[in-house]
This record gives structure tokens, C-alpha cells and sequence, in this order.
DNA sequence: ATGGTAGATAGC
DNA sequence: GAATGCTATCTACCAT
């Protein structure tokens, strides 16, 4: 209890409702969690099975007490909420019956978000002065962007986050008992990581990439090619308003993490996406835009076939295991049982083959998609026959997936009828109501999901082995961390991300080795 | 004018 | 028996 009391002494307050959200996220619905996404700072939900539903906001933080009769169980649902007209209408649609809500910290969202003209809501700036005091005020007067603003906003609402303990303490037994406590604390500890990684933000070089975005305005007008003009018009009107919408004074560009918002425990970002910035086969230079600035340096790491690994542990597939063990090349395997012979004599196009069966097949992709999936994403031309061959080999190279395969198959049965549940590791849960079942997402979410875990763990890990050096992470993409170091140190640093990610992710994933890379850059698009 | 969705395309 | 999955954001389109 102490040890909760201690970490939400740094926590947002949304940031926590959303960990507690997360802790049943499966019961709740998909709509209401986004809507805390888009509406942060603003209501916080706790849905534990046989218990209340609370959502609360900032508001909440100063007066629990009408958050008693919730937690103990008698009286209704209860609902304290800010997002006023959204959230209300949300909760609606969902029957949850609302009793109170106020505006302090909508008051504040909506101010912070209202910079870009998108809310109208202006009558409530006043409560801000009033709850908020001068220091936010003085903020919105000096022209502070959004991101900038909501971090001025945030200690004051965290200061007296220290109150939510007593309803932790009681939430706690629930999430045991529904074996959700292990994940909840992950997510609990990982919320400072996350919250100093949007507060880094990372350093942009705005007007090359303006050059960039100018030059494509330039081809564009001349394009011809259909292919080439599509995307230049994606390129445009995603990143054309990069340079003067998101670079902050400080030159740096701050996007929103959700470690919480997805259904496999992936992170999802936004404001703008910067998991999505086109690597530089598809635009070059971008992500050259993305740098350290002077004295410092990037170390970027990735998790080496994080997906085959935890896969192959979940699985308890012992070929797939061994060809780690052995720290052979898995792609190089498959392609070895593919056209029956040795593995060193498998040559480079073979192995760019096996690449797209291990990661098309993994997931129970049939053998018509894999035709159009390695012709789009290798460029490779198959027939049917070839492609189903290659699904065969892919399957007798490693039977265990197979049988893996075929249990997780098995399921569909019951689900016709009945709800069914998978799990990762940590025991994050996906349930499929009945009817609603996917062969392919219950493969793919565990193995997504425990290997976000792992990931995870390394983060919180990563926080404080980075802080001791004068580092900070600055983006995370799903396997890859990039961290900002002083020069001095990058090369310790590259060592200590390395270990680090190794050694939490071989914490979840005990059966296989865990390999993970990682480099020192002056940009992001480095190698 | 605003709001919701489909499809394409960017990432992993 | 067959079945990749998880996202965000843009444009186009249709409905209110």
C-alpha cells in the first residue's frame, strides 16, 4: 500500500485512471476508452467485474467523499466527470446513471485544447483561476502551446493525487482475486516512464523537414504516377503541418502515449503519431529530421524477432525454441526446411521467402492473403500451389506452432455459443463475447501482448537506468527504444539500453534467448 | 456545417 | 476448414 502511496505521489491523475481502466479494460467499453483518450485530463473510469463503476477526474482528488458509498459497494454507480458534454453523452449510451460532475479540470482541457480552436466552451475559463490558481493563467497568457500547458497543469492535479490511496487500497483485493493485480502494477509503475518520455519529446530539425515537405509540394505538381502522387498527398497532409503545428519553442516535437488504450497492451500514439513516421524506404529523410541535439546522442534499440521468440515460448514450440538457443537465423531455418537442404546453402532468395512465410503464417494468415502479402511487401510473385507449399513447410519446420495452432482453432467451437478468454503472460485478458471470436487475434494478442509487457517492464527499467546518467527515452515504437544520451556517455548508455531491454524481456519470456540491438545515432534514420 | 464510417496507407 | 494482428490519420462519401 505504502509502495502505491509513493508512486501516485508522481502520477497524473488521468494517468491513473487510466491504469486502473486498463485494469479490466476488457469490460469496458472500447468508445469510452477512447474517449478518455481524446478527452485527457479529463474523467478517469475504475471498472473491476463486481464492483461499482467509478469514474472520476481531477475534481474527485480534492473531495473523495462521495466516492465512499461507491467503494463500498452500496448505492449505484457513481460518476464524478468533467468532460462534460462528451463524456456525459458516452456514459449515456452506455447506461451508466451520472451523479455529479464539474468543470475544474475540464475547464483546463478544454483551454488547453481550445488553443487550437477546436472548443467553444470559453465561459469556464474563469473556474480555472479559481481552481487552478495563477500559474495556470499565467500560462495560457504567455501563449503557451497545448502540450506545454498540460504539463503546467499536471503537478497541481497530481499534488493531491496522494488521496487516491485509500481507494487503491480497496480496489486492490478486486484486482487480485481477478488475478489482475500483476498487470496492474506494471501499469502503475510505467506511468512515470511514460510521462517523462512525452515530456522529453524529442528534438526535431523543423526546417529540414520543412525543406522535405516543400520539395514534395514541388513534385507533386508535376507527378504523374498515380502510386507516386497518393503518396505524396499522404505525405503532405500528415507531415506538412508537422513544423508549425507540433515543434514547440524548445525545437522539440511531443506526441501523446497511451500505454493503455489497445486491446493487446501495445502502446498507441498520437498528436501527432510519431509511431508512424515513414521509414526512409518509404520517404527518405524523414526521419533523418528527427535528431540529438548538440552534446548529445541517440541510442536506438530494437528487440531482434521479438514476435517468433515469444511466440516459440508460448507455443512451447521446441524447433522454434532451439533455432534460438542455438542463436541460428530463424529466417534462415524456415527456408532451410522450405527447399530441403543445409542451412548455409540457403541462398538470399530463399531467406527473403522464409522471411515473409515466418511472419505471415505465424499468425494463421491462409495461403491466398500470403500470395498478395509477399508479392506487396517482398516482392515476391507466387502461385497458389507455392504459397500453400510454403505454408506446409512452414508448419512441419515447426510443429509446435502448429499444435498451437490447432488448440487456440479449437476454441472457435465453444465460442459460437459461449464467451472465451485469452491471456498474455502477465495475464492481461482479451474476451471474446460469444459470436465475436477471431482465430487470428487470439493468436496474435497474446504473443502482441506479452511481448508489450516485456517491453514494459524494460521501460520502467530503462527510466531509471537512463535518469542516473543524464539520459531519457524519448520514443518508443512498439519494439524499438530511442533514447537521448550525453555524448560522453553514449557508449555506456548503448551497453546499459541493451542489457536492460534484455534482461526484463528474458524476465517474462524465460524459455527463449532475448536479443536485442541497439546503436548509437546522431538521427533517426542512422543505422 | 457537422458527424460517422470505409478505404487507403503509414508504423510495428 | 479457413482465418495475420494491433494501431492513427488522411480523404472521400453519406447522413443528419
Amino acid at each position: 500500500m505504502g509502495a502505491f502511496g509513493q508512486r501516485l505521489a508522481h502520477v497524473r491523475p488521468q494517468a491513473l485512471g487510466l491504469a486502473l481502466l486498463l485494469a479490466d479494460a476488457e469490460e469496458l467499453p472500447r468508445d469510452l476508452r477512447r474517449d478518455h483518450r481524446r478527452a485527457r485530463p479529463a474523467a478517469l473510469a475504475i471498472a473491476v467485474k463486481g464492483a461499482p463503476t467509478v469514474v472520476i477526474s481531477g475534481e474527485a482528488l480534492e473531495d473523495l467523499s462521495p466516492l465512499g458509498p461507491a467503494l463500498n459497494g452500496e448505492g449505484a454507480p457513481y460518476a464524478v466527470i468533467h468532460d462534460a458534454h462528451r463524456t456525459l453523452g458516452v456514459l449515456r449510451r452506455f447506461g451508466l446513471e451520472v451523479q455529479r460532475f464539474g468543470c475544474t479540470l475540464t475547464a483546463a482541457t478544454l483551454l488547453a485544447e481550445g488553443a487550437d480552436g477546436q472548443r467553444d466552451d470559453r465561459e469556464l475559463a474563469p473556474l480555472v483561476q479559481d481552481h487552478l490558481g495563477q500559474e495556470l493563467t499565467d500560462g495560457l497568457r504567455q501563449g503557451l502551446v497545448p502540450s506545454a500547458l498540460e504539463r503546467t497543469i499536471t503537478p497541481i492535479a497530481a499534488a493531491r493525487a496522494e488521496l487516491l490511496v485509500p481507494l487503491i487500497r480497496r480496489l486492490v483485493p478486486l484486482l487480485r482475486e481477478r488475478r489482475l493485480a500483476t498487470i496492474f502494477e506494471l501499469e502503475c509503475n510505467l506511468i512515470p516512464a511514460v510521462l517523462a518520455m512525452e515530456n522529453a519529446g524529442f528534438a526535431l530539425d523543423a526546417r529540414a523537414l520543412q525543406r522535405l515537405v516543400d520539395a514534395w509540394r514541388l513534385e507533386r505538381k508535376t507527378a504523374e504516377e498515380p502510386k507516386r502522387i497518393s503518396r505524396l498527398d499522404k505525405l503532405i497532409s500528415t507531415l506538412g503541418y508537422w513544423p508549425r503545428d507540433y515543434v514547440e519553442l524548445d525545437g522539440r516535437i511531443r506526441c501523446r502515449l497511451h500505454p493503455l488504450a489497445t486491446d493487446s497492451g501495445r502502446f498507441s500514439c498520437q498528436s501527432p503519431n510519431l509511431q508512424q513516421v515513414p521509414a526512409e524506404h518509404t520517404a527518405p529523410g524523414v526521419r533523418g529530421c528527427f535528431v540529438a541535439p548538440p552534446g548529445r546522442r541517440l541510442v536506438i534499440a530494437d528487440y531482434a524477432q521479438i514476435e517468433l521468440r515469444v511466440a516459440a515460448h508460448i507455443a512451447r514450440c521446441r524447433t522454434l525454441r532451439q533455432v534460438f538457443v542455438d542463436g541460428r537465423d530463424v529466417h534462415r531455418a524456415t527456408a532451410a526446411g522450405l527447399a530441403r537442404k543445409p542451412e548455409e546453402e540457403v541462398t538470399d532468395r530463399e531467406r527473403k521467402l522464409a522471411k515473409a512465410i515466418n511472419f505471415g503464417f505465424l499468425f494463421g494468415m491462409g495461403a491466398r492473403r500470403f500470395r498478395e502479402y509477399a508479392a506487396n511487401s517482398y516482392g515476391l510473385e507466387l502461385d497458389l500451389r507455392a504459397a500453400e507449399a510454403a505454408r506446409d513447410a512452414f508448419f512441419t519446420t515447426f510443429p509446435g506452432i502448429a499444435a498451437w495452432h490447432g488448440k487456440v482453432g479449437a476454441l472457435s467451437q465453444r465460442a459460437r455459443s459461449e464467451d472465451v478468454t485469452v491471456h498474455t503472460i502477465l495475464g492481461r485478458r482479451r474476451r471474446f463475447p460469444a459470436g465475436t471470436f477471431s482465430f487470428n487475434s487470439a493468436l496474435n494478442i497474446p504473443v502482441q501482448g506479452t511481448a508489450a509487457e516485456g517491453f514494459k517492464l524494460a521501460m520502467i527499467d530503462l527510466h531509471r537506468e537512463l535518469q542516473a546518467i543524464d539520459g531519457q527515452g524519448v520514443l518508443v515504437i512498439h519494439d524499438e527504444y530511442i533514447a537521448e544520451v550525453p555524448e560522453e556517455r553514449a557508449e555506456e548508455a548503448r551497453g546499459i539500453v541493451q542489457r536492460t531491454m534484455e534482461a526484463a524481456m528474458a524476465r517474462v519470456i524465460p524459455s527463449v534467448p532475448i536479443v536485442a540491438e541497439a546503436h548509437i545515432a546522431g538521427s533517426w534514420a542512422e543505422k
